[in-house]
DNA sequence: CATGAATGAGCGTTCATTCAT
DNA sequence: GATGAATGAACGCTCATTCAT
């Protein structure tokens, strides 16, 4: 699976097995020991990264400081996920995405951020955006996180600027 | 173009050429007589579907007006040529997100939307973002359309709803 | 098909699309061009050598003569057919008892058998078994052919004794 | 070997070493070490059912009797075995026509079946085929049998009375 | 002897691209 | 310019067989 991540975020999802088993140091063959198909490969990968990344966000949270201080905590910890682990975090993106990952796998992804959304759902349950729906709400979180990412991974130096910026702006939108 | 747009929707990025040849009426021949390569027909259509997209949202700006009701005014058009165009919309999502287009043509396609950023960067200039590299700004614009596009088009009863909530949450992010 | 044809022959039905496109002198993917798949191939060549077949037992047929003679007739064309294309007969024989045909394609098969079925019902229509269920006659009667047509190239000299031997057997079973 | 017999009936030939031994409850490898190949396991396989049959068709051979009650007796028998075991019949009818089995283990498998052919000489030693060759004769009655067979199985109501006429036609053939 | 993971050649099939007509 | 048959490399996947444990 490591190997599978190197190489999707080298070569996209078009990757062929062949390289992945290549970048494996396995044989071709043997990858199907492992996984029934390249769609399940993608599915068991994305499901790894997705708990990687919600299991590293969820990391020492602080149950009984303040929300927005709860909040921050994750946020931070899921900037410094995806700055600390690129590779996975690209891949991820990738995965999310296409269209290789079939709704259940997605459901099975999203249950894994399930704390997270909550504690989303509490924070703007007085905010401006309390009628919306969550699924937009939620959108809209990833998206900001990613282009957060995105400035804290191309500007390394100001890496905890950009993810204080990030959350601020976020906070503006829902709380 | 409009063949492999449609194409695109309903097979993806690997819709083969001979069905988006076919879709358009022309052989498979003919294809290329137009476009030197897949990559080529996927470059020019990234950057007409920008296009259609940007000619659209700037269609009838106020120039005089507020800023904020300038902007609204964008955000407003932009959303509907979303909504009215559901395959442009979802066939440059499409080849956005893939790897196929070129930092190159990326490049030009961000030309088109000049005079909107132009129009956002006046918008946060008094903002809390005022600081922030002008990509994380405009990567945060990008997402939080999209999520209002999808919530538009998932609910098209409140969709008039939905593009205000958006663009009130964007403008609380910038302004 | 006649190198399809050729192959069956010389390597059964695992022959790969590979051998024979090569032996058509054709690329791999060319074959494909002509035939959707391997089991369309098959499907296709079943009825074009069972259509050969047919129209070669049918030939000249002398419409007015007693029965009997009309059978010997068709029999005799029939062995002599197979005798001829020895290459057709053997592959015909491998396409009818693998796996490969469809019970749709082995009824359209049997359709262009119909007059000499046909033919073969009137024959045994006072014999011993004109009780059995047709099928069975059938089956009895391709049987023969089958075994007549062996003993008809193994041993050439003779083969227009084989040829009557075989028939004056069918002729004691049915009729 | 029973449970190579249970694979191919269901799934031809072409079944995997894999799942014939899953059938068995063996390991993948294990396997090999009975077999050294899947051809040899064919093999071997082919005679054993080649045998299984050969035994049962002269189980209790009434030895004294008059010629043509021994060879029903025999056929009896053999139409009874094809019956009652219906897979060992279609996995070594598969065996028979596909081209895996070698012609000296076609030869091993014909001698299990030289009693047989023996009485069928003696049966036909005074009628009309007493100049064809011995496998001429051996073909039209195997064919004959397997017709026989394919009716009793798929009409079981009436198989003593499809096994009477199937042997009365081979009987009207060779005596 | 039993195991089952590992192998890698081989399969049927696809498809962007070419080019003679 | 338009055509569509031809191409052949590449793909995902299978499987008989091996061998370290």
């Amino acid at each position: 699976m490591a190997a599978a991540t190197r190489v999707i975020v080298t070569h996209g999802l078009s990757a062929s097995t062949a390289m992945i088993a290549q970048e494996a140091a396995i044989s071709n063959g043997s990858l199907f020991t492992y996984f029934k198909t390249k769609a399940d490969l993608f599915n068991q990968l994305y499901l790894e990264l997705k708990a990687s990344m919600a299991s590293a966000a969820l990391d020492g949270l602080p149950a009984k400081a303040e929300l927005r201080e709860q909040f921050f905590h994750i946020w931070s910890n899921w900037m410094h996920w995806a700055v600390s682990n690129p590779e996975k975090r690209r891949a991820l993106a990738q995965l999310g995405v296409s269209g290789e990952i079939p709704p259940a796998t997605r459901a099975a992804g999203h249950k894994m951020m399930a704390k997270i959304a909550e504690l989303m759902e509490r924070c703007r349950s007085n905010g401006p955006m309390r009628d919306a729906p969550m699924g937009f709400v939620s959108a809209i979180m990833n998206s900001m996180a990613e282009a957060t990412m995105d400035f804290m991974v191309q500007d390394p130096t100001n890496a905890k600027k950009h993810c204080k910026v990030g959350f601020d702006a976020l906070w503006r939108v829902i709380a």
